[in-house]
DNA sequence: GTCTATATCTAGATAGAC
DNA sequence: GTCTATCTAGATATAGAC
């Protein structure tokens, strides 16, 4: 099941910085390089367009900030996205892909408890690590998702409803106390996600004591030992 | 405890839209007339603003559609308000006096069970009534809170510092099983904010189900007994 | 492929008539 | 107190030189 929107779109995390990666470019001749520019220039303008979306908003963010921040000039962003939805949209649909792999933990055959830890902590793991991606995605959806939409009402709901009867078969075989699946998934999501999306409101409640790999632990620890009650796994 | 941020700022709740209460006015006898007007028009533009912020955002909703939807022309918004900024800071400062409320439930005499139904289902009844006053402060915080990050720091961190005590003296008495009360109160909102928040996102997933008030009912169970679950109180 | 200079459009804000 | 007409700033996007 690919989410991508876009054919072709280029992600981040799959142009390592410095790694010399020549010798797997060499089956595009022709494409070797200038395309080796062409990436490092296109994942250098997705890593400053993730950040500037994600702080300014769609509309709070203007080209100039997001080549200021890629050290690149302005036409350059045109020159490789076209214009600004399309550079977004590469993003998100980026994103909802990364988003949407941990689900693959919930399967029939697996066991309940391992499959619900791992999810767990997989989503707090993309909190924690890509906070901006976290909010710029819940930016979409905040403001009525115009352009993720039809994705949402498609692939997710189709997933969801995949992994809510997984979830309900475990209901079923006694692994799980009774509740409805897909809320759960709901306030799962909720959960952990809060720790990206609200930080500036955590951070502002516990001040200093939200720093640091020591304070993401007690959240994992707080939202692992929440989930595992909700579903009387306790 | 005032929240207030503006002085005076008028709130649309607190201007009832037909009902004759001239009679109170009079204590204002200069200000009665023109009173009543710009009672009314402030109430419209507050209102419209509200739903248009929260769809597009502060950058993104502009003041045009801010009067259209209030139907009034653009410049009386410049009248009432002086500037955009402003209309946007009268707007959250109110948001957060009311959705700090319901934590008056959170008191050392009361019983822990009462509290925490009451005030889970407060919020459920927020998030339901009005959840375009949900989504413009999330989309506030979810930027950085750049006009709200003062009142994060001191009001709101101080009363829920607060309440974090009176829940850790519950768990002393053995009313709730251990856990961490911040987070508890971080959970809760995130649960119970996801349905005006993400409410696009599960009205993709959940279809026709996610309308009407069977959907919110099964809503507010579903987080009332999870909350009741991760406190013990099952 | 890159980037300076510029065209075009849109939005916030206001002057001034009524 | 109200609102038409307009000013100005700033943003997207592109033309065209290098």
């Amino acid at each position: 099941m690919s989410l991508t929107i876009l054919p072709g779109a280029a992600r981040t995390s799959s142009v390592p910085d410095k790694t010399e990666h020549a010798a797997l470019n060499l089956h595009e001749a022709d494409e070797a390089g200038k395309g080796r520019i062409r990436l490092d220039n296109e994942s250098a303008i997705l890593l400053a367009a993730e950040q500037t979306f994600a702080r300014h908003g769609f509309k709070g963010a203007t080209m100039a900030m997001i080549a200021e921040a890629a050290q690149l000039p302005k036409p350059n962003l045109h020159y490789y996205f076209g214009n600004k939805q399309r550079l977004y949209m590469t993003l998100l649909s980026g994103i909802l892909r990364d988003w949407l792999v941990p689900l693959d933990y919930f399967h029939p055959q697996a066991c309940a408890r391992d499959a619900i830890e791992r999810y767990v902590r997989q989503k707090m793991c993309f909190t924690f690590s890509r906070p901006e991606a976290s909010r710029l995605f819940a930016s979409e959806i905040l403001h009525g998702a115009p352009l993720a939409l039809p994705l949402l009402q498609t692939t997710l709901r189709e997933l969801v409803n995949d992994k809510a009867a997984v979830i309900d078969s475990w209901i079923a075989q006694g692994q799980l106390k009774p509740l409805d699946s897909r809320h759960l998934l709901f306030s799962i999501w909720a959960m952990t996600q809060t720790y990206a999306d609200f930080e500036v409101q955590i951070g502002a409640i516990l001040g200093d004591e939200a720093e640091g790999p020591r304070a993401q632990q007690r959240a994992v620890d707080h939202v692992l030992s929440s989930v595992f009650r909700m579903c009387g796994l306790a």
